[in-house]
DNA sequence: CAGTATCCCAAGCGATACTG
DNA sequence: CAGTATCGCTTGGGATACTG
């Protein structure tokens, strides 16, 4: 017997109900998510990611509007030594809880693409230990198995 | 001190050494997203799929053509009471390994964006509870904080 | 270096019609 | 129901040139 309080949907989940069909459209683009990862990475100059990418002065300018215009994205001056003032763009927290997103999928391009050797992996700032994400109950923390996960609406 | 077995990179990650950037040439697609977030809660016959998602027919055939060359579907034949053979899809190993990367994704969709309400939630096949995802130590599995979540490569 | 402006062109979306 | 075939048209990518 189940916990009445969810029902499976089987079918038919609304998609403006689910925050991954509305994230999709969000990612559902060519540079966005590589964009992205160099601003996780550290890499904010519009020069160097432009360098980096291999992409359009224009689309990048046009991109990096966009996340800005949503809230992923800041923009801020930049004090180098000795040279004039650079602009910078960096995650804002919105931005950057797309962290665990990332690692997900990097732990899945590395296990099932293919992806030069040795591997980009995720690792603890400090103590430099490689990292992991899991699935787990919301208040137990217990790890949960990935053919148990299921998506339901919560009922009133 | 740091570990000598990783060298945190400021800049210039290889692209084809990191499973996102890989990963993200495969879904940064208009539909793939949400094609496989059909399949994933088990919406599986074509025109189910179509009707969900308002998708021209050409496109969906072409997408799920695309999704098993990579490896990611898998077309089966389905046996339903009394009326003829259907086929349905489904994800392989390989494809349903996306759920961790979903559920990252439908728990940032619904904390960052505009999402009808009651949101959708991942909980647990059978016992219904609500699941998280979670960023930890690959080891100790102890909970690591967004802000110490680097990149790296592992060296030699 | 950090963009904006312009323009050409290919990709691919989506409508419609057709097949098993 | 489950596709394939065809096709017009828009979107947006990318090259080039220009500005602060």
């Amino acid at each position: 017997m189940s916990n009445p309080t969810f029902r499976q949907t089987p079918r038919a989940i609304s998609l403006e109900a689910c925050g991954l069909a509305v994230a999709a459209e969000f990612l559902s683009d060519r540079w966005v998510l590589l964009i992205l990862r160099e601003l996780f990475y550290g890499v904010g100059r519009f020069e160097d990611i432009r360098t980096e990418l291999q992409i359009p002065k224009s689309v990048l300018s046009a991109r990096l509007a966009a996340l800005m215009d949503k809230g992923l994205v800041e923009k801020q001056p930049y004090k180098a030594e000795g040279s004039r003032t650079r602009s910078s763009y960096h995650l804002t927290k919105m931005g950057g809880d797309l962290a665990v997103t990332f690692l997900a999928l990097l732990e899945w391009g590395n296990k099932h693409l293919e992806v030069a050797t040795p591997p980009v992996e995720a690792v603890d700032k400090t103590s430099r230990r490689p990292l992991r994400v899991m699935v787990v109950d919301r208040e137990t923390q217990k790890p949960v198995a990935l053919r148990d996960v299921r998506f339901a609406v919560k009922q009133d």
